[in-house]
DNA sequence: TGGTTTTTGAAAGAAAGTGATTGATTTCTG
DNA sequence: CAGAAATCAATCACTTTCTTTCAAAAACCA
C-alpha cells in the first residue's frame, strides 16, 4: 500500500472519529506499528493533524478548515456532474437505494419527481428528499457519529424489507485487488447487503477515489456500472476491466 | 481509552451539570480514581475547569453555554419541567425508546449520560443525541413529512429488535373514553408497538393536551405514568385514575 | 542488471500513562 | 468538638507507548 493511500485512510478516520488509535490504523491498513509512527509524525509536521499519546486527533481550529473546504469546493462540481448522470439513469416508478454520502446526496437534487421511492440509510438525505415531495424510506439502525449514516444489525434486518430496481453507492476507494473500500466495516456490511438487493448497482466516484475495508469485490457486482469523472491513465482503467463504466466529463 | 476521549467526556459531563463527581466520572470511563485526579488536574491548568472537592465545576465567565436562550414560549417551559421530571427516571443501563415529538425532544437535555442505550422513531432526535454521545438508534420506515417521524410496516418491524426498560411517548391528547390519541393512525400503530415491547410506559402530556385516533386505551397500559403539569380541575384526574399520574410543579 | 535511494519492520532503551497504596487533609455527622 | 468517612497529593511498581537505530526489503534509475 502506497504512503499517500494510508494517508488518506488516517485522514478519513480523523475526520469521523476526531480520535483514532494506532492500533486501529495499524489493522485497517496491514502494517507496521513502525509505519503508521512515520505517517503520524509525517502528518503532524504537514499540520494535518496533532499526534497524540496512542495514537492522533484531530486538531480543531482556524488551520484545519481552509485545506478541507478548499478541497470540497474543488470537488463539489465533480461530483455533481457525476450526481447529475447517476440521476438520470433513474427512471419513473423505480425504488432506488441511495447510500449514506456526500456525493450520493448530490443526486438528491437532480431525480426526477415522478412518483419513485427511495430507500436511504443516510440521515442528511431525508429532509432534501422530503422537500422534493418524494416518497423516502430510512433503514433503521445505529447511528453513526460524524457520518451520519446508519449501521448495524437493525440495518440489515430494516434492509431486508426491501428490494431495489437500482442502487448507488458512495465510495471511500477504488483498489484492484480489494474492490470497493470504505474504512468501517459495519458500513460495508450494509452497502453490502443493499447491492444483493438491487436488480442494477452503481457506484459514484471521482477520480480522487482510485487509491481501504472492501465491501464488495469488483466481480461480485453482477450489473454493475461506476460512475466516474475523467480517468487519468490506463492504470486506472484495469481497475474497473469487469464492470461497465461511464466517464462523465464537462 | 486515549486520554483526550476522557477530557471530552468530563467537559461534556460540565457542560451540562455544572459539577461533576469523581465517582461519576471514573464510572462512565472505567478507570481509576488516580486517572480522573490526573485529568482534572490537566484540565485544570488548561483553564477548562476548576477543581473542586470530590470533583470539577465549570469555571463560569466568558466560556458560559447559552444554554437558557429560548425561554420565550410559556409552553416551552412546561414542557421542559415535564421532560426533565421524566429524564430523571432514566437509570444508568437502561435502554430507552423516545418517541418522536416536540415534549419528549426537551428530554434529551437532561438525559444522564451514563451508559444509557436510546431507540428512536424521531429524526430531529437524532443529532442532539449523538451530540451527548449517547449510543443511538433509529428504527426504520417511512418518513412522514413535517412531523419527521418514521412510520409504516418497516418502522414496525423494525421495532421487533428492541426490547426496551422504558419509553417515553408524546401524546395529542387524552380522552376519557379513548385514551391516549393522536390524529395519525399510521403513527398510533408506531406508539402502540413501542409500549407493547416496553417494561414501562410514561406518557408526557402538557395539561392542554388533555381534550383524536387512540394509540392506547389508558387501561391497556400495564405500568404507565402519565407526567404532566397542574391539571386544573377534577373532570381531568377522573381521565387518568387508571393510571399513576405525577404532577410536575415549578 | 547493478547500484542507489526510499520504505519498511523489528528491537532496545526512554518516556508516558495507569492503578494501587500510603498517609495527610478535608468534610461529614452525631 | 471529636471520631468517622471521604477526598486528596505523592509515590511506586507495572504496563503501554514512543523514539531511535539498524538492517532487510522494495522501489527507483540509469
Amino acid at each position: 500500500m502506497l504512503t499517500p493511500e494510508r494517508h488518506q485512510i488516517i485522514l478519513r478516520l480523523l475526520k469521523e472519529k476526531n480520535v483514532v488509535k494506532i492500533q486501529e490504523i495499524m489493522e485497517l491498513t496491514d502494517t507496521s506499528e513502525s509505519t503508521i509512527r512515520r505517517d503520524l509524525s509525517q502528518l503532524e509536521d504537514q499540520k494535518f493533524l496533532k499526534r497524540i499519546h496512542g495514537g492522533a486527533s484531530r486538531l480543531q481550529g482556524k488551520l484545519q478548515e481552509p485545506s478541507m473546504v478548499e478541497k470540497s469546493s474543488k470537488n463539489l462540481q465533480e461530483k455533481r456532474m457525476i450526481a447529475q448522470y447517476a440521476a438520470s439513469l433513474v427512471e419513473a416508478g423505480d425504488c432506488i437505494y441511495l447510500d449514506a454520502g456526500s456525493t450520493v446526496i448530490e443526486m438528491i437534487g437532480y431525480l426526477p419527481l415522478k412518483e419513485i421511492v427511495v430507500v436511504t440509510n443516510g440521515l442528511m438525505h431525508i429532509a432534501p428528499l422530503l422537500n422534493k415531495g418524494i416518497s423516502t424510506y430510512l433503514i433503521g439502525g445505529l447511528a453513526k457519529p460524524n457520518t451520519n449514516a446508519f449501521i448495524g444489525r437493525g440495518a440489515l434486518a430494516s434492509l431486508d424489507l426491501y428490494r431495489f430496481d437500482k442502487c448507488f453507492m458512495g465510495v471511500n476507494g477504488i483498489h484492484p485487488q480489494f474492490g470497493f473500500t470504505t474504512p468501517d466495516q459495519e458500513e460495508a456490511l450494509v452497502k453490502q447487503k443493499a447491492i444483493s438487493l438491487s436488480r442494477e448497482a452503481f457506484v459514484l466516484a471521482d477520480n480522487t477515489k482510485f487509491a481501504e475495508i472492501s465491501f464488495a469485490k469488483i466481480s461480485e457486482i453482477h450489473e454493475a456500472s461506476i460512475i466516474t469523472n475523467e480517468l487519468e491513465d490506463e492504470t486506472e482503467k484495469q481497475y474497473v476491466n469487469r464492470t461497465t463504466i461511464k466517464v462523465v466529463t464537462a
